[in-house]
DNA sequence: CCCCCCCC
């Protein structure tokens, strides 16, 4: 419920940006069945205000599952649409229930469209659908009047002869689904090359562009033919007239844009040159200041600016994935909030990088990262503009030559770079997740891992089965099966041993405030956890037949110690059941002095 | 219908 802000729908009516994450309670809801799934009507209330809601099941979501009436949702894609009756709604294409709320108990909440009844003017929404309309006024006037040589042109779509019809121009920031019959006024901004895929669906080729005017970006793809057939006449920096496409939602980890629907081409697109582009913007950039960097959750795509302080060499590196070589470039920026960020560059952005340290840089999709503290990795689609010409720019570029060289830099990377995380430093501490957090996180559900730390205390060591007969070889670790004669076999280096090298896979129950967790060991881990080889422990547990002894140690040696523990977390999917398997990859024991040095930073973060 | 950007 403290998630909720008070009075927020009117706040983003009003002032009609977006936040990215809206938690509000919906205390009634209507389902309405229809062939394509059930709709969901709500009402929605953030304690003061209520508004109406619909939950359509889209590409993206079906359902929201485990609704209920009276819970928070947490909704992270929708748009608010006021209609010709003077409603207002908030359109739900993503959301989950974040929590249950509680039960209204007679309190009213005032509905923003008794609100907007009477101030209409404050309703930036309404206020766009207006001046919607009457540019599409103005363009049928345009052409009435046979031509005007600024705005729409129409030469240029009676030269091509396949509109007759008067454009309804569309600013790119209302093109959603619920619009037909839009035009927009837009400069390519981003252009990639022509790129094949196979897979198990098929094979086709395809390109991407993003289109910008002056009040958003929006991506856009073409396949196969319909890709032949566009890509030449699109070229980047050059203004179009574009028509009649597909629009889908936007899959925000793989886009560098902030728009929540993208478009597809198909056969009824129409685009044209505009030879008259000098009033559409160029560039747009949602920028991030650097210190907000560390703040952001894993796979955030964003955009950034900084003084370049650092230009590493480029390298090559062999994917262990693929087995493919690849390029990567470092490099390290800056801001004038002291705080110092790395980003890592591949391929060709990599390889054609050649700008000097000292020179104001914007990185234009770049995907926040977590290994040993946060950075930044530019995506495929990324750009880079060197010196671009924004008011960021300038005030940077100001701001690095007058102190900016002499200044010093908060790297939120931990030390030691690229060593393996040090757990007992205040920054490790202070990023730290509960195991409520990583479950709500859903870490360990993506195709990637994911990685966190976690102070908790081991309260079970499982002791059936924690260990297997390795291969002796260096680096190898399989699995080696006794032979008849006794020796021990690997049958990846085809070599017998005459003893195997016991190594651990360890099963450990772990709790902190928020819940239980089950992680796995594997050897180096379990063995700092246990303090003996796993041929050691085996000892134990065989003697432990008469005296005990394995019992005994686990309760004097590891039983409710306290961690921290630096987690993998990945996807285990099995029988269809999709779980999420932990992984200690580091672990230390909590230096108590530390921590309390962390809670005294923290209690004076909080200025009280 | 892509969605790959990899490493420690």
């Amino acid at each position: 419920m403290d998630k909720i802000t008070n009075g927020i729908i009117l706040k983003v009516c009003k002032d009609g940006k977006l936040p990215p994450v809206l938690y509000l309670q919906a205390h009634q809801s209507k389902t309405i069945t229809e062939p394509n799934g059930d709709r969901l009507r709500l009402m929605l209330n953030d304690g003061t205000y209520m508004i109406n809601g619909v939950f359509k099941p889209n590409d993206d979501q079906s359902s929201i599952e485990d609704f209920k009436r009276y819970c928070i949702l947490k909704i992270t894609q929708y748009e608010i649409t006021p209609t010709s009756t003077g409603k207002n709604f908030l359109v739900v294409d993503r959301a989950e229930v974040a929590g249950e709320g509680d039960k209204p108990d007679g309190k009213k909440f005032e509905n923003v469209d008794g609100y907007f009844r009477e101030h209409p003017e404050e309703n930036y929404f309404l206020e766009k659908q207006k001046a919607a309309e009457r540019n599409d006024l103005a363009d049928t006037k345009h052409h009435s009047n046979g031509g005007s040589s600024n705005g729409v042109n129409v030469e240029a779509s009676h030269a091509s002869n396949s509109t007759s019809t008067p454009r309804n121009l569309y600013s790119i920031d209302q093109l959603s689904p619920y619009q037909n019959n839009w035009t927009i006024k837009a400069r390519v901004s981003y252009k990639s090359d022509m790129r094949t895929w196979q897979n198990q669906r098929g094979e086709g080729k395809l390109f991407n562009v993003n289109f910008l005017d002056e009040t958003g970006e929006i991506r856009a793809t073409g396949f196969n033919a319909i890709a032949e057939k566009f890509y030449d006449l699109l070229k980047e920096n050059k203004v179009y007239y574009v028509s009649k496409c597909a629009m889908q939602m936007a899959k925000p980890q793989f886009s560098n844009l902030k728009h929540q629907y993208e478009l597809q081409f198909d056969r009824d697109t129409v685009i044209e040159e505009c030879p008259d582009d000098a009033d559409v913007p160029k560039l747009h950039f949602d920028l991030v200041k650097l210190d907000q960097v560390q703040n952001l959750d894993n796979g955030t795509v964003i955009d950034v600016i900084g003084v370049l302080k650092e230009v590493h060499e480029k390298q090559e590196i062999i994917a262990k994935s693929t087995g493919k070589p690849f390029d990567r470039r470092d490099v390290v920026i800056v801001d004038d909030t002291h705080f110092a960020v790395t980003v890592a560059l591949w391929n060709k952005h990599a390889r054609d990088f050649s700008l000097d340290v000292g020179t104001v840089v914007a990185f234009k999709g770049a995907r926040v990262q977590d290994y040993g503290g946060k950075s930044l990795s530019l995506i495929p689609s990324a750009t880079i503009v060197a010196n671009p010409d924004i008011p960021e720019a300038y005030k940077l570029k100001g701001w690095y030559d007058s102190q900016g060289t002499k200044d010093t830099f908060k790297s939120i990377r931990s030390e030691g770079g690229t060593a393996s995380v040090n757990l007992n430093t205040k920054e490790s501490i202070s990023a730290r997740k509960t195991i409520k957090d990583a479950q709500d996180s859903k870490l360990g559900f993506s195709d990637k891992p994911d990685y966190f730390t976690l102070k908790a205390t081991v309260t079970f060591v499982k002791t059936d089965n924690f260990s297997y007969p390795a291969c002796q070889t260096e680096g190898c670790n399989r699995k080696v099966i006794e032979q008849a004669d006794g020796t021990w076999r690997c049958e990846k280096c085809a070599q017998n041993f005459s003893e195997p090298n016991y190594r651990y896979i360890l099963t450990i129950s772990v709790v902190d405030q928020t819940g239980q967790l089950w992680m796995t060991l594997f050897d180096d881990q379990a063995r700092v956890l246990v303090g003996l080889s796993a041929k050691e422990l085996l000892k134990l547990k065989e003697e432990s037949e008469t005296n005990n002894s394995l019992k005994k140690y686990i309760q004097d040696n590891i039983a409710f110690n306290e961690y921290s523990f630096r987690i993998r977390a990945r996807l285990d999917s099995y029988n269809g059941i999709d779980r999420a398997r932990f992984n200690a990859v580091g672990l230390v024991k909590a230096d108590f002095g530390l921590e309390a040095d962390a809670l005294v930073d923290e209690l004076e973060g909080m200025g009280l």
